[in-house]
DNA sequence: CTGAAAGCGCTTACAG
DNA sequence: CTGAAAGCGCTTACAG
């Protein structure tokens, strides 16, 4: 691919150094900060830098230099409903590292993984963070060994990696769930799970009876549910189920905001209260949540958080930090609404 | 930042050279395709790539030839509910050429997007996308000029700026909404429309005025209303007013699904049935639009395909292919779905 | 058809 | 403290 970039001759550390009246090695010590230039010639260097809107080729400094301040992030799905806040939050840490962040999409295709990991290694990337859009899940090594070049997991795992993989405590975001609705007095807290072939459900699942358990109020069998999907509408169908029980819930908690919604529909059509009547939690914190009537009381996966950890656990191993497999639980946090805590809610 | 990339010791151009026994000059121009080069010696070359697993670094390449094959996006948001879907589309094309695609958002702070300008120069991006992941609208130009970098501007547009902007046939899309309800018959066609600040709001206003008026079923000023925000609450209530009016509607079309969505529930809370009584069209193809009840018929947004022609023309402008000032209208599509065409759906 | 030489724009020991 | 020289790994005229 050709290019059509040259019309005004570019300013290089060459000119700067002959207008200066010093070497080009001088100039690169003072761009690089190092302690060994005289103050008079330093300043005469920076003088000339600003007045010849000097800026040095990262390309050429790339090469010598031999590295790029770039870390790409290559993802099985740029689609993926979590995708965007992860892949900020990995933004917002490399750029305070001043380093820039390609993208690549292999739509969870080893063969196109492997591809781009190649045009990666070739680019000599410092570092890559590969990451799933969708779920937690463990997954196999990169499509192509990475023997030079240091890189992480994230909302994704790789058992046999040495390597860090960045994931949500979905254990400890139901705990905090738990807590919050027995703090508000509830004690028949109705669960309404995810599908099964999630590992989030088994986690949430487990930190809800464990706290319950612990309170003396003991998850109750009857009032566990699991949705086939995340949707509002199976929300909406066993919400149903768990209000006509003999003995209903006060409070559903939803492992997903949208199935929490569904339990929302599924309240206000029984004409009961909430929080009054029966409390809801949900899971997420997108943004619909803030959205409902009421307010949807919900865990908040840490997105962003988990991006940026894993920007820096990434360029921490770039700057030479020593690797291992470990799986880093970033916490969730619970963000309180009127759908639990509030003035009441009465059907539309 | 220092690399600590640097185990085993990379294969060159100079080592394949050796062990071919030819100059490193004959190994680049058969990399490059050249027709230079023998037939036996092409070989031979060849062979020892593959035996000794050579790949050229691209930093080197880039150095020398003047080009990265590496553009940017630069977007004010990278959580913006488009800017999957449009980022999708452009790593498609750019995977097309082998382009890589960095990642930089400025948060549509200019301040941010002058720094973020600044990098990508020096990192000699080939070109650059800067595009808005929420809506069409006019903007000012580059935060930093750009003399020398090709650049187009993806779902917003510079008036004075000589470049192109790709943007949503947003009046074509209305129009095949409206076409498609006189297709099936309707009339008296309600219109909920989005906040007036949008640019979306008059083209989608205009096309469906122009259609109807041409059908000889102008649009009535009755059945015309302006949400406040796109969402489903406004949806329902505006909806609510026009099938309470004194002449409802047969027909209503939402600017957004969400507006359309809410449309849905004011009209099963009426037990009228869909498409029967109502039909329902939405705007935008969101994720959501094919799970309500009946599944919504609705206007895509073109934002693949968009993604896709900003890459391509800015792929074709690197190349040095000319570049001047014009808006390129992607045309939406329709798709039809049970809310205006089907079985017919009773309320729930 | 092939290769020696120069050079892309920097940084890095090293000598003084 | 400063600079001459070498070199990062390629590609590009150019000579033969």
């Amino acid at each position: 691919m050709a290019s059509a970039n040259s019309t005004a001759q570019r300013v290089t550390i060459r000119d700067v150094a002959s207008v200066a009246g010093v070497s080009t090695a001088t100039v690169s010590k003072v761009l690089n900060d190092r302690p060994d230039v005289g103050p008079e010639v330093r300043q005469r260097v920076l003088d000339t830098i600003a007045r010849l809107g000097y800026r040095p080729n990262a390309v050429a400094r790339g090469l010598r230099a031999r590295h790029t301040d770039t870390i790409a992030i290559l993802t099985d799905d740029l689609e993926g409903i979590f995708t965007n806040a992860l892949m900020r939050g990995v933004e917002d840490a490399a750029s305070a590292y001043d380093v820039s962040v390609l993208l690549a999409n292999s739509y969870g295709d080893p063969d196109r993984e492997r591809k781009h990991l190649r045009r990666l290694l070739d680019r000599q990337m410092d570092g890559l963070i590969i990451m799933s859009g969708n779920r937690v899940r463990p997954r196999s090594g990169p499509a192509l060994p990475l023997p030079a070049t240091p890189y992480v997991f994230l909302y994704e795992y790789a058992a046999t990696e040495p390597v860090p993989s960045i994931l949500p405590d979905d254990r400890g975001g139901a705990v905090l769930a738990a807590q919050h609705l027995l703090d508000i007095g509830r004690r028949r807290i109705g669960f309404i799970n995810g599908p099964a072939s999630w590992e989030a459900t088994a986690d949430r699942l487990d930190g809800l009876t464990a706290t319950l358990a612990a309170a003396g109020a003991p998850l109750r069998p009857a009032l566990i549910r699991h949705a086939a999907s995340w949707s509002p509408q199976d929300g909406y169908a066993l919400a149903t189920e768990l209000l006509d029980a003999p003995e209903p819930p006060d409070a559903i908690f939803g492992a997903s905001d949208d199935l929490a919604t569904g339990a929302l529909a599924a309240i206000h059509e029984r004409g009961l209260r909430i929080p009054e009547d029966v409390a809801v939690v949900g899971f997420d914190d997108r943004s619909l949540a803030v959205h409902q009537r009421p307010p949807l009381t919900t865990v908040a996966l840490p997105l962003l958080e988990m991006g940026r950890v894993a920007g820096q656990r990434l360029l921490e191993a770039v700057n030479g930090g020593q690797q291992r497999h470990e799986l880093i639980r970033v916490p969730c946090e619970l963000r309180v609404r009127a759908s639990t805590v509030g003035a009441g809610h009465t059907p539309r």
